[in-house]
DNA sequence: TATTAGCACTCTCAAGCCGAGAGTGCTAAT
DNA sequence: ATTAGCACTCTCGGCTTGAGAGTGCTAATA
């Protein structure tokens, strides 16, 4: 096992990632010690240097250039560096105060969550609707809309909507339609997906066509691993200077874009992880070749076990992980409120 | 007034563009005539490159260096060269068959819309969701969570479904709620939002603040210009060359990613308009910065006056316009269908 | 008159070279 | 243990150069 680092050498590390997260250069023993202005001189900092670098924390680009953060100096960093700082309080009430001010719905809260991350910590944001495993029945509405076309409305328990167009073989009338739903809702009122699987429906045509696809639903929402996805601040890393290279922010952008990988990311952080603790996954942890040069801070949100949600945002390696942890730990806590406060039933 | 082109001319252009967006070079006399095995010879090939650049159509990057079309030279191009080509059969049917097996739900619909814009024409893709000038009731519901909270589910004439979370005064019980929701429902069965608004209803406290709240909901989808937005592909718009720079690209991807910016880019070419037509807007044309690069080609779908969307993509100037024009209108073609099919009620 | 061959000219681009500057590692002194 | 000093290494920007591509012009040709 690697030695304990002295508290000098943790001061070093940490102001070698503080200076390179602001200049994004190669720092410098010189620079150091005049940026900070520290009471040793530069050849003592040259010496401290090299033992980080033989303990990987550090790296040199080339010979003769400053030194550089490896992801093993940022994971140090950030695990025994970086202190639980919460956000500034002007910053926390003018965040909580977009929140009251919008509107009330779901939907608006995650949009406005995503762009606050993104904002707030200049890089791509990822929000993803609260979701239940176990998916229950909530509240089912049908709503005629031409000859045999129907518009089925689904509730589920924590308030996730799906719908769904139906073609129904007979002609029906809405007051049939509502009186077919005001049925379903009270035999169905909180069933789980496996309850009303197992359940038999004694129903005219119409009827099992709409129970039928009430199941699919059911099992299609089961199977998503998250709810909607909500994206922003994708520009913000363009703006990075290590992403002058397009070709390395395509990959990680990519990754944001393609629906799969992206519920492979959040799937695979998700299970490591209990509410509450944020995951910071730095350069993609030798999983993830996209992320090379690009750190994804995650935590989750809601109801452990009965409602939750994934917020988090993805941004270069060099980013200012502080105080990018609080936020997304502030706004995941926000979030958690209003779906305690408004989501539950 | 420029004077008309001839034959040869045209075809000089046309092969021009042709090749230049295929190689993402300029494009000189000599490479032209090789390439296309051409029946005269490079020198008189430069004496009409001369011409068409005298009339703004092509552009030297520097002396000594191919030619390039101008924004001018693609307009001519897009308006003059290029025949109203319709999709070849075997790519009409494989969209086709990916749109009929897909799930029956209009989100399912406009995310494929998305997707397959987005992967056909290799740019970003950008679909709105259909969406109504005038607002009209269609169907309440009302969904008790929790104390006096109510999950409001407002379902308008052509579709749109917007929600909202209620918190009642008094509680109330989800017998009272539907009962109310049915009331309502009955009362106002497709009215329009004037009719609502001006219309005088006398309820009991919980029922003033659901009319309330529905009348806030219609307003709010009265002011939108367009329904919910789904952008897909724009990692595509990175791999191009032109965009290698990133600070280019940034700006051209942040219009899709800025609400207001890209509102205001699809009403504007929403007004000029009608549908059936498609809209090619090449290097801004003067008016967006953002996109002195980009080309942009929209296009309405749905049912003129009553739910119309817009599709279509944004990519480099240099792009194939005929192939993407064709499948830009074809997708339109096959959501008008969905909607006209599925939709009105 | 339209086309073409030929040629001089221009400009970019990649490669190579050079010097300045930054930063290191080592050594010897404190 | 720390530090001053110094030689060494490496990058980066600027400069030059030669090759190559492409043009525009002129004079010859059909």
């Amino acid at each position: 096992m690697k030695p304990e680092l002295t508290e000098r050498q943790k001061l070093l590390l940490s102001l070698i990632v503080h200076e390179h997260t602001r200049s994004a250069q190669p720092v410098g023993s010189k620079t150091l010690v005049e940026q900070f202005t520290l009471p040793i001189s530069s050849a003592t900092i040259r010496n401290e240097m090299t033992v980080l670098t033989e303990l990987g924390y550090l790296r040199q680009p080339h010979t003769s250039a400053g030194r550089v953060p490896t992801e093993e100096g940022y994971r140090f960093f950030v695990s025994n560096l970086t202190q639980q700082t919460t956000l500034p309080a002007p910053m926390r009430n003018t965040i909580a105060h977009q929140f009251y001010q919008a509107q009330q719905d779901l939907d608006g809260w995650l949009r406005l969550a995503a762009s606050v991350l993104a904002t707030q910590s200049q890089a791509a944001s990822i929000v993803t609707a609260p979701h239940t495993e176990k998916v229950a029945f909530k509240h089912l509405e049908l709503i005629s809309t031409r000859a045999a076309q129907v518009l089925m409305v689904l509730v589920l328990v924590g308030g996730e909507i799906r719908q769904q167009i139906l073609s129904l073989t007979d002609n029906t009338t809405q007051e049939d339609l509502s009186a077919l739903a005001a049925r379903i809702n009270e035999r169905c009122a909180n069933c789980s997906i496996e309850q009303i699987i197992s359940m038999d429906f004694i129903l005219d045509p119409p009827g099992t066509q709409v129970i039928e696809a009430v199941r699919q639903q059911m099992r299609l929402s089961q199977q998503l691993v998250t709810g909607e996805i909500y994206l922003d601040g994708m520009t913000n890393v363009l703006a990075e200077p290590e992403f002058a290279d397009t070709e390395q922010a395509r990959s990680a952008l990519s990754l944001l874009e393609e629906r799969g990988k992206l519920d492979d990311l959040l799937s695979r952080t998700i299970l490591g992880n209990e509410v509450g603790g944020v995951q910071v996954l730095i350069g993609g942890e030798g999983t993830w070749q996209e992320l090379r040069q690009c750190s994804v801070i995650l935590t989750r949100y809601g109801i452990p076990d009965q409602l939750t949600g994934t917020v988090g945002v993805l941004g270069p390696m060099r980013m200012p992980y502080g105080r990018t942890i609080s936020t997304v730990r502030f706004v995941a806590g926000l979030l958690s409120d209003l779906v305690a406060e408004n989501l539950i039933g």
